[in-house]
DNA sequence: GCTTGACCCTGGAGTGACTACAGGGTGTTA
DNA sequence: TAACACCCTGTAGTCACTCCAGGGTCAAGC
């Protein structure tokens, strides 16, 4: 099949697959005459198997690994584990920080209800006043980074009224 | 102060803050006679307020359009309502699609317990399996996308003994 | 005066995983 | 013959940095 059809089947954009196959994921397909890519069963196997990693987020670095593993079955799967672990851990870590960012960005959100002028506004407020190392709705509870006192144009800009 | 003092006092790295500065974010600060950079506190005022965004994730193309926010004050404020509804919905979409993909890495972690070759790794014929459109542990429930049937080494991978 | 080492400068390239585009060729249908 | 869908290659752009080469500046110590 050609690779429109190929991406159709899988759902891939087409310039994906060459992407994949410029990386070395996908072997390179036979050619027609007139220059077209011709794909077979193992092409659409083997890019939704490429899929399907990307789907649980793995890198094309680690599919790669994977890849081999599925062409030499015979090696101790260990670093399979290893891989997926280290997969799962990345994943809870980035989940952690997104639920937290979750928190923080309601939070901000809650200051501001009715429409006025940007100088009232209390996300903007909080914005800046973090930005003061201020405790801020967002980052309540946060030890604050920053310990600088300083006047700017950025301190009264919250004050100002249009 | 020199860039390294404005980098320890915002935790941020110098590559960074110059980053910054090509990128419109951080207003160019005057020179010395030497060229070097010389920052002031309004400098560093924005460059924390700039972080605190990027701690909530919000794009520098935003960061930005708050920045211009702080500049005018007398400007509506729905716009940064919307800037932030909008960060607030991206975030929860990526919370749930990571939530999902926790789940997905467990449930294909569990496949595997001792140390064996990789043909009799679960997570591997997990993974091959995925890959033929069969429900795996990772995606069941959630109908494959694929509904081909192929025959080809990757098939067989699993299923090889060393 | 000389060296050492910390600091600064610019410009450019690299990261990951695509995505978009320019400028061309091929194949089918009307 | 033209229109149109499809394919090719190669290159550049995306985001938010990060790294590097190859140089200049400055203070302290010998």
């Amino acid at each position: 099949m050609r690779i429109g059809e190929l991406g159709q089947a899988t759902g891939v954009d087409i310039e994906t697959i060459r992407y994949y196959e410029k990386a070395g994921l996908l072997p390179e397909p036979a050619r027609r005459n007139n220059g077209y890519r011709a794909y077979g069963a193992s092409h659409l196997e083997r890019l939704a198997f490429i899929r399907h990693c990307r789907a649980l987020d793995i890198s094309l670095a680690d599919v790669k690994r994977l890849l081999e593993f599925v062409a030499h079955p015979e090696v101790d799967c260990g670093d399979i584990d290893c891989l997926i672990d280290a997969q799962l851990a990345r994943v809870r870590a980035r989940l952690e920080s997104m639920r937290a960012l979750e928190r923080q960005l309601s939070a901000l959100r809650s200051r501001c209800g009715a429409r006025h002028s940007a100088g009232d506004c209390g996300i903007l407020h909080e914005l800046v006043a973090a930005a003061h190392g201020e405790a801020c709705a967002c980052h309540r509870g946060v030890p604050p980074e920053q310990d600088k006192t300083a006047t700017s144009d950025m301190a009264s800009a919250g004050r100002r009224k249009a």
